[in-house]
DNA sequence: GTCTATAGATCGATAGAC
DNA sequence: GTCTATCGATCTATAGAC
């Protein structure tokens, strides 16, 4: 694959198209799809609207661009930096380095805004929720189910469905933080309390599968 | 507390109130708050549109008022039901009540809808996030610490700290299912897949805090 | 309180010149 | 491709009659 088939022909000036992007990101997250204005954007972006309107043919298309750059950007190598990192022997350190990854992924100020719009506008185009399941929790699951299985083969883990338990791990590291970043009574994790939040999943966890 | 203060004086006609919360609640949790159109809540509800707005001040005030009522309808006696179903000593029957009450109200369609456009425009009206907090999984985290330190304190479980026990547990359930409910990956909860995640989550936590 | 009619503002999208 | 200017539709909110 060369480039997108959304790229104009000539990419002389080449900024615009990445300025457009870029402004469509800071404001589509910030206030969601329908209070965001392509004028707002434009202006933002330091280009007329017609300009705007050359490189994406609708406000619902310039959405759908930015929102598959914002996910690649932020979780594109997300499978092979957990293999990198929880390729040790020590199981919990391994789980230790997931949760960390996920936290700082998914839980930070850009993760949880962009899965706030997904969240908000895939009832009406349900193709974004797809999308962004595929790229990133899909991978998450992927890369954790992976790692689990490999710790049975070894024999440092008992698990019945290591899908199940791996998404059990993660809903524990969410918990109730999640929920209060997702409605705004946080703005941020506290990195105290994050470290503590996947140090008691870990212990929760191994607790369970651990072997007797 | 006897009437809301939004109420008019006169309640002769008393349905057109309701009407419009009903139409109000129905258009903002299928298209969210900024794709629904006054016009359209009015002549769903079958009254003109000033009779909206001599009910509800702005656009806001609707939105709030719906959400507020929605709430309530929907968690409101979540502490007592849960005292109820999980008063016995089978702490696994007890979890499984606590599951099932949890899976029927946060996981229905309604309860995914009602989140889905409070997580949406949280950002932007703060309050919103705050009062659904307050009345929705906050009054379920203190309905699961009172169950758990109870099991504690006759022996049963043997927990450090019980209200992240809870969210773990509730986290455990919620698991990949709750992110694919919202983002429109499965429009409703196949019941047999939410009797088994219950099932394991059950299982999972009694692994871990049972007494050795 | 409830209606009809409309003001006033904004928004997505495009025409036409360069 | 990029600009300015504008169209046409839509939306929130209100004025005025009953």
């Amino acid at each position: 694959m060369s480039k997108s088939s959304a790229r104009p022909l000539s990419d002389a000036p080449a900024g615009k198209r990445e300025a457009v992007l870029k402004a469509a990101g800071a404001l589509f997250l910030q206030v969601g799809f329908g209070a965001a204005s392509m004028d707002v954007i434009a202006r933002s972006a330091g280009v007329s609207k017609a300009t705007v309107y050359a490189h994406f043919a609708s406000k619902e298309a310039l959405f759908a661009a930015m929102l598959e750059e914002g996910t690649r950007a932020r979780f594109g190598d997300l499978d092979a930096d957990i293999e990198a990192d929880a390729a040790g022997d020590d199981i919990a350190a391994g789980l230790r380095a997931i949760g960390r990854k996920f936290v700082a992924m998914a839980l930070s100020p850009g993760g949880i805004a962009i899965y706030r719009v997904v969240v908000a506008e895939s009832a009406r185009f349900p193709e974004l929720g797809r999308a962004f399941y595929d790229n990133a929790p899909s991978v998450m699951r992927d890369s954790i189910e992976r790692f689990l299985k490999r710790a049975v083969r070894r024999g440092q883990l008992v698990i019945d469905d290591p899908r199940i338990a791996g998404d059990q791990f993660v809903g524990m590291i969410k918990g109730d933080l999640y929920v209060r970043l997702l409605l705004g009574l946080i703005d941020e994790i506290n990195p105290a309390e994050a470290e503590q939040v996947i140090e008691q999943a870990v212990h929760t966890f191994l607790a369970a599968f651990r072997p007797r």
